[in-house]
DNA sequence: CGCTAGTACGGTACTAAGTACCGTAGCGAA
DNA sequence: TTCGCTACGGTACTTAGTACCGTACTAGCG
């Protein structure tokens, strides 16, 4: 098993926060359990905090692409799939995800770096929002409210999924960005061709749709 | 004088802190630049970074008052003038906010805790809302929604302020506040209609549908 | 007046995070 | 082999934060 080190710093530490707790596992103790010296886990993370924050790097790296590629016509399935990135993210890291979300709800060190990462990425999409609306009155300002209305429907959705596992998360993601967007502005009118009435959210709507169509001629 | 022994503590760090910046002061700097023992200075502040924010306890109480006076027809009041406490307490301040300001936008263990500061009023305000919102559809995510715009709108114009003095304040701070309530104000559309023209088979419009629903909120 | 209880303070000693610096083992390329 | 690079371990240091003890001052009460 060529681990790397890293790897296994995070391994010692998520396993010895969840045995002893967060302030009563030292660094030398985490540094031991992973079979290396104190000053080799400094030099693989800033801080003790940021052991348990291994990946928002690469994720803001992703994001930042993915935002990057949005069209004046695609921007807001950009800001979803943006969102969904980062919730995808939490997802592949599973039981980790879990047992940092137990430390961050009541370690109040945890907690604020938790908020910081969250802060780098509703800054990510303020930056690019503010791009994209630099022509529009108050462009600026609507640029934060979106990044943060984002944000915040990505983090309830989450907080919802690391409180209680849930079937229906996706789902419950698409609403909920759904209700963050649609509260956010009027968007302009499509040339679309296909048509519904009735209400709900998207996929809602989508299945009244595929029931109507597949049901008539 | 008899100026307390916090306030003394408050001052010297404030001067330290502008002086030699804030890494290179010491908690016993401080302390001896205030006439007192170290201990004294932790009796008086849990941290280093705490003597930067001392009467974020004492806003939050108020702000938390005001906004329980809110009966159904004044909460939108309520929200603006729960957020002008905020705003005005900084206003108060003066020139101490705008050095603090300074730390915060450049030593990151200060922006973090500014930023616990911020979300501990966000939460103030989730949390009445969440009362409000009890019975609507999707309340505790509107409540949070409605919380993190309003929070983004001060925040907004607060740094605008702290950056550069202007005259404006409270009427940009007015709009700004308008702005985020009237985005979330504006009432979700109950019936979506979609217009599709054209042919194809069931998979193809239902892609289209949803390619248009995605894009355009 | 003397006595007592509470409060604020100073000092000492300790733990642990984070930094700086030095030495060394491995490893691939010239 | 030798050079250069990278990763690692060890030591020593500074500083935030905690725990504990002793003491001065003050208010109240006999």
């Amino acid at each position: 098993m060529p681990t790397t080190t890293r790897e296994r710093l995070i391994v010692a530490a998520f396993d010895l926060f969840a045995s002893q707790g967060y302030d009563a596992t030292t660094v030398d103790q985490i540094a031991a359990h992973a079979g290396v010296g104190r000053t080799t886990f400094f030099r693989n993370f800033a801080s003790k905090e940021d052991v348990l924050f291994p990946h928002h790097d690469d994720v803001l790296r992703e994001v930042d692409a993915r935002l990057a590629t949005a069209t004046p016509t695609t921007r807001s399935s950009a800001l979803r799939e943006g969102a969904r990135i980062v919730l995808d993210h939490y997802l592949d890291e599973g039981d980790a995800a879990r047992r940092r979300y137990r430390l961050t709800s009541t370690v109040p060190a945890v907690r604020e770096r938790e908020m910081a990462a969250v802060h780098r990425y509703q800054r990510l999409f303020a930056r690019h929002l503010a791009g994209w609306l630099a022509e529009e009155e108050d462009g600026p300002l609507r640029a934060e409210l979106t990044a943060a209305a984002i944000i915040t429907a990505h983090n309830h959705v989450l907080r919802n999924w690391l409180r209680d596992d849930r079937a229906d998360l996706i789902e419950e993601f698409e609403h909920a960005i759904g209700i963050a967007l649609e509260m956010l502005g009027a968007s302009p009118p499509t040339r679309t061709t296909v048509v519904v009435t009735g209400g709900g959210d998207v996929e809602t709507i989508l299945r009244d749709v595929r029931e109507a169509l597949t049901r008539a001629p």
